[in-house]
This record gives structure tokens, C-alpha cells and sequence, in this order.
DNA sequence: AATGAATGAGTCTTCATTCAT
DNA sequence: TATGAATGAAGACTCATTCAT
């Protein structure tokens, strides 16, 4: 109890560090993202940012794995919310529950996504992906008539596949073609005619 | 004409440039990638790559438009042997050439797609992706009966990108569920479904 | 007398700091040795070091005193039990004292004699060295008969220097052709033969 | 032949950076001695010492083996002159041309004995005290009467070390009693009395 | 045109020291 | 007095780029 100022204090070291890592990577880009620069912008020496991280990747990675995080919670909380419920409904709005969650921080994604060169990126958006799929395969498996797909697995593959990356790319390149809700019609029409066709 | 030669060694000069560059690039990944080590491979000296290339983005890009182009030329080449036959044979031919085109070399995929921190790069999936659509909005606007959905350039969008990404991802990860058949038939599926339905 | 519980927590905290100094040298050489470090083994803040210290310099050079005033004491209390009686027997003990006191802490010695960079090591051995060497003077210019080396004092550097220097680098190196009674022979010859040609 | 001028600038640079190294040493200490530093006083950029030295160590390796080397070298010439020889005109001869050596930078000698904290040091002492060590011994062995001592390694050992350690410190510490000819006498007179006692 | 030595800004990181609590 | 978080100067080293030859 004695120690709760200094983990609060703690604490908030980290959060100055992790959010200037992430002003730096949306303004300056990664080539920019150094120890010095995010130091700087967090207002603290250099020194200091090692005592909150072993070295520079750490901080790049609790970047990365918070912006994963953010999205996986709100999509996963747009599942929970119709749970139980397959069908048109739950991919529209699961899907849109994707879209807003990219939305909301574009410029953040357009760097994790196209800019990092880490590994540690691919790992956290598989791991977005499997948390989904294995959702979407359970339920295909437990209710036979929601899909004429022989394999439920594949089928969980293919449906998470193209609706992450359809989401991303609409988002990341805004295109002019596709409105907002044509991209949810459209989605829904992809999957509703894959699974049923 | 009394240029010719100059010419002809200046394409030689960025010929082993480029192909260094793309060594490097595969065998030892981006972090290699350095203007010396490139120059090295290629057998000439730093300062000679700065006569070809005006930096170390320069090379990097003509590596990047290189593969990318190998890659549409490939399935260009498929869409061009089934000129005019739309439907389930071509979407079958046209994928199978772009999972030919990616599993050639499947090494620089990894580090183009996953590593390489340059925008250049969208630019060029960009250019391909549009190239395909435009031959796909064609068609569909020709042949109505051809796809059920309202608008022909939302579906290209839709269609290419899904292919693409599903293409990809299968190259890269490998997925033990689903065999290159396996995949080629869910693809038909997805799309036959989504503009037949 | 208020005063006193404060020197003795004190002389305790310097107690603490200076041994931990002493591991550090030892279990981690030198390049190991900062205040950060010696802090930590002594289980005290860093900032509490320098209360006690003004710098890092000064917990070496109390560890470095420490050392050779050690090793002097044990030379001074083999002299003392013979004092007055000069000749091979002293000699021999004399130096059997320092060899068994520079066995003692092989791994101090290597560090202090080899790794650490400070002048203040050089002071410290000379004090030792000038301690002996003045007794021995003092006893040559009262024994003429002792000695046939015309200036005792030069004779009482000589032998004082070769003989430290035989012990310690018998001491680190292990020689394997020298075994430890060899080395006091030996000694025994180079002083007796020095003095008494 | 057409790399000549190269090489000589190469040469001349490691010269340069070398005896840039050097003088840090000499003049400002060990602990001034980074790579910044003597890239400054070299004249060079800090870069340029990576061109031709592998690490800072390999540049401060350099000068302690340079410096070693002339000292062997001087003692080495010495002894050569009066090879077949053995006996008090060599022994003088040959510590005359240490202390010359020793001499020639008592700067330099008072960073490398007492400063650096380099294994490379002791490497460098322990091959001259080898090199004359075993001279002596083989001198020692083919002529039975040149030494009463019963085990020739033994006293090389003993000779080579108390000779080493005494002219070393002699040039350090500068005894006030003690002149260069009573040394030499005094060192006559040591071995001299050791080997014939 | 080609070279490659030289550059020097910039990188990540450490650690002796300070100072508010 | 003790703490330990914060400091920031300095360190070793890299590499894209230039320029004299």
C-alpha cells in the first residue's frame, strides 16, 4: 500500500511513453520512431525511458499490441453482444463493429499496417484472426444448416480472411466507388453467398 | 546512336544493382539492405550506385515495381489466354496463375509484403489490383447476366481484393486446413456465390 | 555523545557499501562496478551511497586501501614476532606472510593489481612498500655486519621491490615450474647472495 | 602496384589514428581515451576509425603492442650484441637497455603499467619476460658454472622478473636514492649474488 | 564514368549523479 | 536520513551520402 504513489507514478511514465511512441509513429512515421524523439515528446530524458523498457522494440511492441487489443475488444464485444445469434445480423454488425474500430484511429493503422516492419504485428493481427475464427468454426460446426460449406475450418478462414482484409483496405484507401454501406451490403452478400450458395 | 553503348552499360549498371538488391533483400531481409551491402553484391562501389539510383529508396523501389509486375504480367498473361470467357473457368485460371506468380518466390513475398516499410509498395499492389478491376468492371458491365450485383465496379473492388488478400495470406501462412485445391475451390465459391446469389 | 548512534549507523552503512564494493569487484570485475551495482549488493539506494561517499572513486579507493593495509597488517605481525632478529629466517617468514597474505584473496589481488585503472592503487602499495623498506634501513644501518651493500637504503629498496614483486607475480601466475617452497628458496638466495656477496 | 598509393593512405591513416591514440593516452589518460576523442586528435571523423579498426580495443591493442614491441626490440638488439657472452657485462648491458627503453616515454609506460585495464597488457609483458626468460634459461643450462642455482627455469624466472619490476619502477617512481648507476650496480650485485652464491 | 575513402549526423544505450519526497 | 525516479552527458558504433581522384 505504501508503494501505490510510486506504481501510479510508475504507471503513468509508461503512459507518457507509450502514447508519445504512438504520436510519434502517427506524425513522424517509424523512421522517425527513436529513443531520443519519443523520449523527447514524452517531455523526459532519455535515460529515463529504460527504466520503463529494457530497449526500443518494447516500446514499439506495447504500441503495437495496444492498438491490436483495441481493436479484438471492440469486435469482440459487438460478438458478445448477439451471441448466439449467426446470420445476416451478426456479420453486419461485427463487421461494422471492425470498421469503426479502424476508423478510429487511421492514421495509427495506416503505420502498424503498412510501415512496421515487425514481426510483432503479424503476430497480434493472427492472433485477432484466430480469436474469430474459432468462434465462427464452433458455431458453423454446431449448426449445420447455417453453412453448406463442407469444412468448417476453411469456410472460418476465408470468411475472417476477407472481411479483415476488405475492412482494412476500405478503410486505409477510402475508396471513392464504395460507400460505407455498400461495403457492409457487400460483405454481407460475399459471406451470405459463400456459406448458403 | 553514338549513346548506345553508355546505354547499354548504364541498364547493365542498374540490371546488377536491382538484382543485388533483391538478394540482399531475400537472403538477408530489409535490416540488410544497405547501400554498401548492395554495391558489395553487385560488385561495384558505393559511390557507382549513386550514378543509377539519386538514393537507397531509389533501388528499393525498382526491386518493389519489379516484383509487382512480374507478379501482374503473370496473371495478365491468364486473363489474356481466356479473353472473353467470363465465369467459373477464368476465376479458377486467374487465381491459380496469381498463386503461381506469389509461390515462385515466395521469400521476396515474405519480405516485400511484411517487411518493407515503404509506401511504394501499396502504390504497386494498387496498380495491379486497379488493373484487374478495370478488366473486371468491363466485363461485368457488358454482361449483365453475368453477376447480380448492382454495381459492377463495387463488385470488381470486392472480387479482387478478397482473391488477392485470401492468395496471399495462403502463400504466406501456409494454413495446414486448407490445400491449394481446397482453397482454389472456396475461392470459386466466394465469388460464384456473392455475384450469382 | 548525541552524536554517536549516528556514526555508528554510520561506520555500518560505509561497512555495507565498502564489502559490497569488494563483491562486485570480485564476482564481476571491475567493468561491473557501478554505483548502481555496489548499491544493490549493499541493499541501499543509490542516492544513500552518496552520503556516505562523495563519488564513485572514493568506495574503490576505501576498497583498494582496505586491501593492502590487510595485507600489510600480516606482513607487519610476521615482522614483529621476530623483530630485532634479521637474517634468512626473517626473510623467509617475512615473505611466507605476504605470499599467504596475497593468497588469500587471489581474485581481489587480480583485480585490484591488474584491472583497476587508479593511481590510487600505485599510492597504497608504496605505503606498504616504504613502511617495510624503512624498518629493514633502519636495521642494515644498525647491523653493518648484515649487509655488504654500501647504502642501506638502496639495498633496502631493492630487496623490498624484488621481493614484493616475486610474491605477487608468483601469486597470479602460478607459474607451474615454481613451486611455493621453491619460491622461498629462491628468495632466500636472491636476498642472501644480494646482501652478503 | 596500382593499389600502392592506397595502401600508403591507408598506412598513413592507421598512423594517424594510432598516434592520435597515443597521445589521448599519454596526455589525457585512459579514461579520455573514446573513440570520439581520438578520431578528433587523428583529425578524422569518428567514422573513419571504423575504416580501418574493427573496434576501439583493436586501436588501444595496437598501441600497447607497439609499445611493448620497441621495449623488446631495444632489449632485444642489446642482447644481440653480446650474444655468447653471458655474465655481468651482458646482465648490465642488457637492464642499461631496458631503463633506456623504459625511458624513452615514461609517459606512456606510466598509462600502460598502471592504467590500462587491458588483458592485452599482460599478454604483451608476459611474451618479453618469455622471450628473455627463455634465452637465459637455454644460456643457463649449456653452461653449468655460469649459475650455482640447481634448476636454470627457476632462476630465469626469478631473474628476468626482479630485473623487469625493478628498472620499471625505477623509471616510475624516480627514488631520489637511488641514482641509474647505482641501480645498475645494485642489479649487478642482485644477480650476480643470487647465480654465483 | 567509376572509385572508395571520408564524412558526420544520428542511433541505441549506460551510468554517475542529483533532488524532490 | 533514505529513497529511487529522473537526469543528461557521453559512449561506441552505423550507414547514407559525397567528392577528390
Amino acid at each position: 500500500m505504501r508503494k501505490a504513489p510510486q506504481q501510479a507514478r510508475s504507471r503513468e511514465m509508461v503512459e507518457r511513453l507509450v502514447t508519445a511512441g504512438r504520436r510519434v509513429l502517427v506524425e513522424r512515421g517509424y523512421d522517425a520512431f527513436s529513443t531520443n524523439r519519443v523520449a523527447t515528446v514524452a517531455g523526459v530524458s532519455p535515460g529515463s525511458l529504460y527504466q520503463y523498457f529494457p530497449d526500443k522494440a518494447a516500446i514499439l511492441e506495447v504500441v503495437i499490441d495496444r492498438y491490436w487489443e483495441e481493436v479484438a475488444d471492440r469486435v469482440a464485444a459487438s460478438l458478445a453482444d448477439r451471441i448466439g445469434e449467426f446470420g445476416p445480423g451478426m456479420v453486419r454488425a461485427t463487421t461494422d463493429a471492425l470498421l469503426t474500430a479502424l476508423e478510429a484511429d487511421r492514421e495509427l493503422l495506416r503505420v502498424v499496417a503498412e510501415e512496421l516492419p515487425v514481426q510483432r504485428n503479424r503476430e497480434r493481427r493472427a492472433a485477432l484472426e484466430r480469436r474469430v475464427r474459432e468462434l465462427m468454426t464452433t458455431y458453423l460446426a454446431a449448426r449445420p444448416d447455417s453453412s453448406h460449406r463442407p469444412n468448417p475450418a476453411v469456410a472460418s478462414w476465408v470468411v475472417v480472411l476477407a472481411i479483415e482484409n476488405l475492412a482494412m483496405r476500405w478503410v486505409l484507401d477510402q475508396p471513392e466507388v464504395v460507400t460505407r454501406d455498400q461495403l457492409l451490403d457487400e460483405v454481407l452478400a460475399l459471406v451470405g453467398g459463400y456459406l448458403l450458395a
